[in-house]
DNA sequence: AGCGACCATATTGTCGACAAAAACGTTAAT
DNA sequence: ATTAACGTTTTTGTCGACAATATGGTCGCT
């Protein structure tokens, strides 16, 4: 379940979309710089079009820009990802407080059956469930904060960064049976629609990540 | 105060500046329809920098884009409103947290006499506190939490849609002397570096303003 | 009269060319 | 040898024109 809800109707759109991937992926270095004539000439399109999608990269704090000299990827660093996972924490954490104020009922039936098919995959042995269910895990909660920018934030923002940390420094996992204990206690709490603690465990689900990241780094 | 922290370098610059203030002191109305070609007549410049300008506004939440349909600036609403301090919540009490773990000793000296001149001014009964000392009160908290992503999301995103809300909706004050107490308790909390309780506090504060808000708008 | 298809119109998307600014290498002076 | 100034070259910023898409109105059909 890769997420990208809106599917591109403009060249602009593909572009942007392609040019995220290749950074993301690594197929364009961290910190290299973007030459528009370049990039206009790999992709196929104008150097109108790669600028437009420069342009939205620097919005998602994938790349940085100066003016008259051009625009490079973002270099990763261990502070960047302390201060991105602060803003998981922050975000998320009321991200959970509102879906336990705001999901309806059915949705946290499904939520609740998504675990139950994590729960067997993780007692398979299956150890991919970090990125692919982890994701869609809390995609969902996200989306049932019902707030718009929240989500927005997240989605066009704060997650491509993440993935791209997750992706260049290779992280895989385990922290497998342990993420799966923590979401469960954190649906139970939306289920109880207890705003508080949902918001409480989420932040702290989220603290459990970057120190198990943080401390592969060091 | 105002802050407009980089200064504009390139035409698409100057636009979007020019644009967003138009569009916060509904010089241009909430809700109205960006004409491209029209803009590009009234402010002097070419097609392609009104597109990078509204490019810019769209990343800000200020206007709406749907390919090959055109931009609008975005429609009012408590609803919306509420989402937005739903946000300040969660990311300023952040801001907080960090605020008082990262700033430096002179910063917080500097912090408590803004907060004495402020006071004075309460005193003397110019009320006119909420405006601009309000915000360079935030401003300042949310520049010591040192966090980029934080920052940016704030001032360039956030603060200007909240400023949009307040000069259209016309909410100039009062909770003055409420409001100062409360930041008071805030810088202390910071100064003894207690995380925790800055945290809380400004996140209540925001709480408290977000009520003041909407008790307004019923 | 109401509804749908079609055409004219206007608006956005894309392109290539020109202007302006920065980066680079070269030369000359100390 | 180092540095400062100059000129060349490359890169980004801006513009106007063309292409593609959506909008709005008209005509014809039921």
């Amino acid at each position: 379940m890769t997420f990208q809800p809106l599917q591109p109707v403009t060249a602009a759109d593909k572009t942007f979309y392609q040019l995220r991937q290749d950074i993301v992926e690594g197929v364009i270095a961290a910190g290299a710089k973007l030459s528009e004539t370049e990039l206009s000439t790999t992709y196929g399109v104008s150097r109108a079009v790669i600028r437009e999608a420069i342009n939205r990269l620097e919005s998602s704090h994938i790349v940085e820009r100066k003016a008259n000299v051009g625009a490079r990827v973002v270099a990763l660093s261990a502070a960047g990802l302390s201060e991105l996972y602060q803003i998981r924490e922050s975000l998320e954490g009321m991200a959970a407080r509102l879906a336990a104020k705001h999901m309806t009922d059915a949705e946290i039936g499904e939520l609740e059956a998504l675990l139950q098919s994590h729960f067997k995959d993780v007692k398979e042995g299956e150890s991919y469930y970090q990125e692919a269910g982890d994701v869609d895990f809390h995609y969902r909660i996200i989306l049932g904060s019902k707030n718009k920018h929240l989500i927005s934030m997240l989605f066009d923002g704060i997650y491509h960064l993440v993935r791209m940390y997750r992706v260049q420094l290779g992280m895989a996992g385990p922290r497998v049976t342990t993420a799966f204990d923590e979401h469960k206690h954190i649906v139970k709490a939306i289920a109880n629609r207890d705003e508080e603690l949902a918001e409480i465990l989420m932040r702290r689900h989220i603290m459990y990540s970057k120190n198990n990241i943080q401390n592969k780094l060091a």
